[in-house]
DNA sequence: AGTACTATCTACAAACTTGTCAACTGGGGC
DNA sequence: GCCCCAGTTGACAAGTTTGTAGATAGTACT
């Protein structure tokens, strides 16, 4: 903009004429401790990340969610990339951590509506989907964990299942968790754009009611018996 | 390519010498009708927009990907916001007329396994999910359509269910073609990273058997006896 | 051949973005 | 109260990208 350098110009002939005519108190720059300044970034970035992904994010913008200048978070990020990846690393621990939470709130293994309600909130309310999803199509390697939980979490699954229903193939677990992690992520993404296409009503009610009714079919092809289920 | 700067310097010092000396052909300059150029622009754009997004699009990579100079692009587009808005109703229109075409390609409305390999080719290999996925992200808006198929689709569904299957209240058709429509998108997006994150082999064969799976699944849950599946 | 039209190009302009730097300043330590 | 470290900032630099303008050159038509 042009009128940061008018901007500029009048801030220096104000503090002279402070220190000359004694008025204005002073610009009172705030200061924040390294970490404190830090996590405020990330957080704003993060939010911002969410939004409008990777390509969108503007250091200026960023500086200014924080109330801050942008040469300011480069001074405590390092550079943009370094900004990025260290927002990327600390989303991807939340989402994990989020998750991991969404199983052990149930009030069971075999409370399997309850898990995807929570799910679904870390997924779509939370926005955890959004940034899986601007991770896989801008960086389609960063998406695979090694070190994931879903495969012990499928191997819990099929421990469950042939505890309290009938007997199947592991990989028939296995195809469980994957059908019930690329259904849930994307029912985050175009679940309310699909209910307005299958003229349904476009609410939360409905949304729920969707996930009962997945949880209802996951346990019925898992056998397990209605008098079970939680 | 880099040498678009050389052969540029390369051409000029040509014509001054042909000037000077002798009258070689010229430069030869190639020119497309004003159909066949913005047909050309479209087709480049649509293929970098499903690889890199909306934000990420440069005028500059579309013109070389065409063979062109990139105001050429603009006189034939008018500006970048034009480009994308044509490229993503364009893209949109291809979307839906491939995926009527995998139901129309079955070999009747009971082989959902091979509805489901053609939706996936559409979606996850030709890259329909991806353009779905931007879109979804950037213009969240933009994604549901109001005259969408989707609608009579379920309503199709449900006839056929009714005639070979149990009976079932229409919202669990519709339900059904819910969790087909997030699946294998959510499939085409995070399908390979998943399959590693599960400790499964990461191959179109187990993304085959899946979908054999799930269409297995869907018909068990309408009740269509297996002897009537194709 | 000559002419009109326009697709195409080079060169340039304007705006935006990232990153650097020297100077300013707030707050803790003496 | 004074000093020093480090957080903060305005100004600037360099690169990129979109868009404009004038010139060039194919192509169709007479």
């Amino acid at each position: 903009m042009v009128c940061s350098l008018k901007k500029t110009k009048a801030t220096k002939a104000t503090s002279k004429r402070k220190t000359a005519a004694a008025k204005v108190p002073a610009p009172r720059r705030r200061r924040l401790s390294s970490e404190d300044a830090r996590e405020a970034i990330l957080a704003a970035t993060e939010k911002r990340l969410r939004e409008v992904g990777p390509d969108a994010l503007r250091l200026q913008e960023i500086a200014h969610d924080v109330g801050l200048s942008h040469p300011t978070v480069l001074h405590h990020i390092g550079n943009r990339e370094a900004l990025v990846a260290a927002v990327v690393a600390r989303s991807m621990l939340a989402l994990e951590t989020d998750l991991i939470a969404c199983f052990t709130q149930a009030s069971g293994p075999l409370d399997v509506a309850s898990t995807l309600h929570q799910i679904d909130d870390a997924m779509r309310v939370r926005g955890h989907a959004r940034l899986v999803a601007w991770l896989a199509l801008t960086q389609p390697s960063g998406v695979a964990k090694k070190e994931s939980r879903l495969a012990e979490l499928s191997v819990a699954m099929h421990a469950v299942r042939s505890a309290f229903g009938k007997e199947a193939p592991f990989e028939d677990t296995a195809f469980s968790a994957l059908l019930g992690s690329v259904a849930m992520f994307g029912l985050a993404i175009l679940g309310p754009a699909l209910l307005e296409m299958l003229n349904m009503p476009n609410n939360e009610e409905t949304l729920r009611r969707f996930r009962e009714w997945f949880a209802g079919l996951m346990m019925e092809h898992a056998g397990i018996p209605a008098a079970a289920r939680k």
